[in-house]
RNA sequence: GUGAAUGUAGCUCAAGGGUUAGAGCGCCGGACUGUGGCUCCGGAGGCUGGGGGUUCGAGACCCCUCAUUCACCCCA
């Protein structure tokens, strides 16, 4: 349909109305991430398409068929970032931050893209907040990163989350497992569902979530990764619980947990609200000790995780959390007498007035389309306005106005000179709910 | 990529195959140019998502297409 009035599939467009609600989620990420030492990276949308053959996987479904790859006019194959990480890997070994202070603990906050039919929770276009910290192989790193989406989740009042938790090994016992997991498998290969016979091959840890009715008993059964990590693993995975338990944070051990992405080893986590539908994971995360190397740099650890910011505003909408409403206009400045005996003096005077409250600090408006002081008080109800006060003819003469309080309806006298420091004194006192 | 439901005004929705497609809310204006919310009155706003077909006649029925929503797959 060749509708010049309508958006490309699976993107929104974030209207004024409701855009408070993205600054208060966005300031909440910067403090928390101020608390926990990370500092913000900023990468850019398109990386050469390598980059995420090399880290992501070539066999991903992620790549395989949700990238946005294209030629730019100069024969560079590029592609839209589907995920954070990756790039922020690059930039850290072409700037040689290795070379400064580690570990090094970076978040980023920004779109990415994948090529998927939208629903409930899913964007071709989505908002991700992730945190990275590289050059820390020990599991209190593994829990700083867990704490700090565990945190930031409880600052917006977001409490009925449940954590996942597993740990698929690193390259000395993953092989060994795949192994024993294919064996599983093949030996039931009969009753495995048509996908998983697919998968059984190519990417054995996939079977572990398959969702399929009949493949649930074989997958109750199967092989945990648990059982099968390698002394290292082991004592990583053990220290984290423990860890975990300590801090109270609860979490379920969930051994079906796989991740999309070739990269992780070790610790995989998933942080998830049950009232989102089939979308419901709203963090996702682990560790990747191999990535910086899949980028052809030195052997440094990495953990992290990603937050899909979309899904963190559907769960506070879903489980009816406030979010303090957006500033609006806090002192609106009503016009009387413009059209008898006003005339430019007035209208210059106010002018003079509006700029004056401005740089005071205050948000102030007032009416440029000459409307009747009735028109214009509505106007200021329906922006929201806080305060308004009358300026005509008689207060220029006077220097005396009122200020009305729009919540109550209450007038407050004051002077033209004091109007600035009395609004800014009226407006510390006036609750922000009063509306 | 697969399946299902739904597309009518800015929003939420009416209109049993039959005049000029309506209502509520919202927007603009008037009653009301020295005071908002309430009330009354008026106005703007529609290629009924798009294309084709059936019919004397289609917003409605059929086909295609596009979009939205939900689910699968996968993920944040």
């Amino acid at each position: 349909m060749p509708l010049l009035t309508h958006r490309p599939r699976g993107t929104v467009d974030v209207l004024p109305r409701e855009m408070h609600r993205w600054h208060y989620v966005e300031a909440a990420i910067r403090d928390v991430c101020a608390r926990f030492g990370f500092d913000e990276i900023r990468t850019p949308l398109i990386e050469h398409a390598e980059l995420y053959v090399r880290t992501t996987g070539e066999t991903t479904d992620l790549l395989e068929k949700e990238t946005y790859t294209f030629e730019d006019r100069g024969g560079r194959s590029l592609t839209l970032r589907p995920e954070g990480t990756p790039g922020v890997a690059r930039a850290f070994l072409e700037n040689g931050l290795q070379n400064e202070p580690m570990p090094a603990k970076f978040y980023y906050l920004g779109p990415m893209f994948r090529y998927e039919r939208p629903q409930a929770g899913r964007y071709r276009q989505h908002t991700q907040f992730g945190v990275e910290i590289f050059g820390a192989p020990g599991p209190e790193a593994d829990l700083e990163v867990m704490l700090i989406a565990v945190t930031f989740f409880r600052s917006l009042g977001l409490s009925s989350l449940t954590v996942h938790l597993n740990s698929i090994g690193c390259p000395s016992c993953r092989p060994a497992y795949r192994q024993t997991l294919i064996d599983y498998y093949r030996a039931h290969r009969a009753e495995l569902c048509p996908d998983c016979r697919r998968r059984l091959e190519r990417n054995p840890l996939r079977l572990l979530d398959c969702k399929e009715e009949g493949c649930q008993p074989l997958k109750q059964a199967a092989p945990s990764s648990i059982a099968h990590l390698c002394p290292d693993c082991a004592t990583h995975f053990s220290r984290l619980r423990s860890l975990l338990e300590r801090f109270g944070l609860d979490y379920t051990l969930d051994p079906t947990l796989v991740r999309g992405l070739d990269y992780y080893t070790r610790t995989i986590f998933e942080i998830i609200y049950q009232g989102l539908g089939a979308q419901g994971t709203v963090c996702g995360g682990g560790r990747y000790d191999g990535l910086i190397e899949a980028v052809g740099g030195p052997s440094v650890a990495g953990v992290g995780y990603g937050i899909g910011l979309e899904r963190v505003l559907l769960t506070l909408e879903k489980e009816n959390i406030a979010l303090p409403p957006a500033r609006g206009t806090e002192m609106f400045l009503a016009v009387a007498g413009s059209g008898a005996g006003g005339g430019d003096a007035l209208a210059d005077r106010v002018q003079d007035l509006l700029y004056d409250l401005r740089r005071a600090g205050i948000a102030a408006d007032t009416d440029v389309l000459g409307r009747s002081l009735r028109q214009q008080m509505r106007y200021a109800d329906r922006r929201g306005a806080k305060l308004v006060v009358v300026i005509g003819p008689d207060e220029l003469a006077s220097g005396q106005v009122k200020v009305k309080k729009m919540a109550s309806g209450e007038e407050v006298s004051t002077t033209l000179a004091d109007l600035a420091a009395v609004a800014k004194s009226l407006l510390a006192t006036t609750g922000e709910t009063d509306r």
